[in-house]
RNA sequence: GGGCCGGUAGCUCAGUGGUAGAGCAUCCGACUUUUAAUCGGGUGGUCGCGGGUUCGAAUCCCGCCCGGCCCA
């Protein structure tokens, strides 16, 4: 042909391309920046509406509107698909029908918002679609989108510009509307059950309730250094003792910590207190959290997950650390209690620990995650957990070296951790002091919070506590062995040349 | 922090020492029920960045940046 522009497909030019066709838009009277658009149909409602409708019959006038995702020009007729959050829907224009209109399409692009009008018919080829009267330009893209059949790969761009990988993929689109919807579910679950949801502060002079290095940060007017938050436990136990008896919190943790799979610095967590009850109280509010997850989420009673079928139906199994412990370790819980039994058991399983650097917990902590973890696939509890791994939990009545905790596992991977809460005041000074002790091989240790225990000396009810991992948990719904496919924006290095 | 893998056109990918390629997208032309439309013809590159070896480097060597997986 005899252009007289250059034409090319380079980046700049592609973009060049689609800026041309927005000016033509312009020159031609129509907005390609758009107006508020009625649409009275989702893609996804007139497939479900009109799946009976035949090549004879013809459909009402519908309007939608979504990102063209398509575009077959043929001639005088012109195919254009249209995409939004439900679905796709073909679109048919005829130059018969839509006069010097018709003409116009040609400035609409692959990734333009369109908004049409038009009668609902089949085609010969049996496709539901929309036979267009009026079409509305509603936004311009001025970048070209990935490529229609394999869209975006490259990992970094996925994470990058998040964007990008949503709209160019359903199926991406699909795990954040189930992680929206696995959340909401646990909200209605546990409104359900009388549990009021509340806000505690993320910043705070202190970070306790958990093993973890905080960030911090600066307050500028009051000068003082601020830590974020950990956990929300110790606030909402203050919540306990203020009589608000069930209370949760779904909300942002950040943790001083690497980047894998399975951690971003933050993350979400649900936690929640319910006065009166107590751990066993704990173990049935989880079942009764999967089971509601199973029913009016994923509506099975499996997940597929790295490669194993997980049934999440409750009941769980639940096993003692200590027969675990025995079954996969061969050493009980209190031989492991023991230093020097522990320290020994780490070398023969060449864990690297250093009792130098190491405290004991810690490497109890490592020995059940190599022996006894990678066993547990389907959900299990692990209950009666030992004291020094557990400064915030209630004694075992029987045995008071253990404590009324468990954790549930899926997988090898912790989804939830929940105990009978300490609430003797004295006691929990005991435990806080123990972790001090331990401030100069442990940097994770526990702070001493002299306002918790101030609260609790005003007296908490006997309460049972559970903090979900959200994140974990979504992972497991949606199938995703990666953290970082179910974060809409997870951590990235800055680019060096962007 | 360590090991392995990757970064080439807007996107998906070939190319392992000798003139940078394909498909899709884009541009031009044909086409009034197509659908990964089809057919014909074009355009498009700092081969992640910086050094080195070589007559010659996307390719070999060294360093760095970013990402993925595994390990600590």
């Amino acid at each position: 042909m005899s252009n007289e522009e250059e034409e090319g497909s380079s980046l700049e030019e592609l973009i060049a391309n689609r800026r041309k066709h927005m000016e033509n838009l312009k020159a031609a009277g129509l907005n390609p920046w758009g107006q508020r658009y009625h649409r009275d149909r989702s893609a996804d409602s007139i497939h479900q509406e009109f799946a009976e409708l035949t090549s004879e019959q013809e459909g009402p006038i519908v309007s939608v509107a979504g990102r063209i995702t398509a575009h077959r020009h043929q001639g005088k007729a012109t195919f254009i698909d249209i995409t939004d959050l439900s679905g796709r829907i073909q679109c048919y224009f005829r130059k018969n029908d839509l006069e010097e209109s018709y003409d116009q399409l040609n400035n609409l692009d692959i990734g333009d918002f369109l908004g049409v009008k038009g009668k609902v018919f089949r085609t010969r080829r049996g496709e539901l679609s929309i036979h267009v009267q009026e079409w509305t330009p509603l936004s311009k893209s001025l970048r070209p989108p990935p490529e229609k059949w394999h869209g975006l790969k490259d990992q970094e761009t996925k994470y990058r510009q998040r964007y990008v990988d949503l709209l160019s993929s359903a199926e991406v689109r699909n795990t954040f509307v189930l992680r929206s919807r696995i959340i909401a579910a646990i909200r209605t679950y546990l409104d359900g059950l009388g549990f009021m949801e509340v806000e505690t502060p993320t910043m705070a002079s202190l970070a306790g309730g958990a093993s973890a290095r905080p960030f911090m940060t600066h307050h500028n007017a009051l000068d003082m250094k601020l830590y974020m938050r950990i956990a929300t436990e110790l606030y909402l136990k203050r919540c306990i003792v203020g009589g608000l008896e069930k209370v949760y919190e779904i909300g942002r943790i950040w943790r001083n910590e690497g980047i894998s799979t399975r951690h971003n610095p933050e993350f979400t967590m649900m936690e929640l207190y319910e006065a009166y009850s107590d751990f066993e109280g704990m173990i049935e509010l989880t079942e009764g959290i999967f089971k509601h997850l199973c029913d009016n989420v994923l509506s099975a009673d499996t997940v597929e997950f790295g490669g194993n079928t997980v049934n999440l139906r409750p009941p769980f199994r639940r096993a003692s650390m200590d027969s675990l412990l025995r079954e996969y370790a061969g050493v009980g819980i209190h031989e492991l209690r023991n230093p020097d039994t522990c320290f020994a058991k780490a070398r023969e399983l060449k864990l690297g620990l250093d009792p130098k650097t190491t405290t004991v917990a810690h490497a109890i902590d490592k020995i059940v995650d190599e022996t006894v973890l990678p066993h547990l696939i389907q959900p299990t509890f692990i209950t009666e957990y030992p004291i020094e791994l557990s400064p915030l939990a209630k004694r075992k009545a029987d045995d008071p070296d253990l404590t009324d905790r468990f954790e549930l596992f899926v997988c090898g991977s912790e989804i939830a951790n929940a105990f009978s809460e300490l609430n003797d005041p004295d006691d929990q000074r005991g435990r806080f002091e123990a972790q001090q002790a331990l401030k100069d091989i442990d940097e994770e240790a526990h702070p001493l919070d002299e306002d918790f225990l101030l609260a609790l000396e005003h007296g908490m009810p006997p309460t049972g506590g559970i903090g979900i991992g959200i994140d974990r948990l979504i992972m497991l719904l949606t199938g995703k062995t990666s953290i970082r496919d179910i974060l809409l924006f997870p951590l990235m290095r800055p680019r060096a040349d962007a």
